[in-house]
DNA sequence: CGTTACGTTTACGTGCGCGTCAACTTTGCT
DNA sequence: AGCAAAGTTGACGCGCACGTAAACGTAACG
């Protein structure tokens, strides 16, 4: 088996934040290494957590966000109220995300459009150039 | 003609933005208006812009950021040395925008996964009940 | 003329997401 | 036994993006 668990440190080197980020995870309750004496070891499924908690980060979503969004991938045992309640939850991020594309496509859209045309002035001052030598 | 400029409350109203943040932006040099008196008026040009922050807000870029890309929407009198400067940071956030697209899809995808997963489990707990009544 | 409404500057306060010591165990060499 | 490496728990600090309160200007209205 690959290496079941990771001290800190190996955790820190394979997704590439530091030691105090990851204890302020855990004490935000996004994470729950297991102990070995006074030592963290981060399980699987920490750095299954650690990863979609890297990636809210990067769509905009503040950890508490992220924390309660972090039980949908993990409402294994969940009593029927608890669940729908996660559900509803994921319904609305889902909506949300789906929103954000749609916004992203039309900014890329719009990006595009400026950059043709900031392209274009640049191609004019560049025959300009040409033609003045 | 539709009103030429806004004050400040129509401003804020138009997009659900309070005062100190208005004056917070033009003092981070992300929003010009021009002053009426002292007061503050602004123009097509700043609605615009405002409009460009919000949404690069939505994206996660920080506002030093989104003040270098606000550039590129007005590079109508730039040199061509602060134009193609300004185009390859341009070329830049385009690329970041289309990888967060990729990985947005990604996320989507998988949370639809997992929402299917978090249904059927609910599926079976309402059958469970059910059959138990 | 007062006061009410709206805007202004100045400045300190706040929540988030960590960075950065300091002081202390614990573990593994040698 | 000694000592360095790696990890731990506080606790304070910091940059960002504003919130909020104080004190002031000014224009309009009764």
């Amino acid at each position: 088996m690959t290496t079941e668990t990771l001290n800190i440190r190996e955790m820190c080197d394979a997704f590439d934040v530091t030691p105090r980020t990851l204890r302020f995870y855990e004490a935000k309750e996004l994470l729950f290494p297991i102990r070995e004496g006074q030592k963290r070891l981060f399980t699987k499924r920490d750095r299954a957590r650690l990863k979609l908690i890297l990636r809210g980060k990067r769509f905009g979503f503040s950890l508490e966000e992220i924390r309660q969004l972090l039980d949908l991938y993990h409402m294994n045992d969940g009593q029927e109220a608890q669940l729908s309640k996660t559900y509803v939850l994921a319904e609305r991020h889902l909506a949300a995300m789906e929103a954000q594309k749609a916004e992203l496509e039309e900014a890329i859209g719009e990006l595009k459009e400026q950059m043709a045309w900031g392209a274009e002035k640049l191609a004019q001052l560049a025959k300009k150039k040409s033609s003045a030598a």
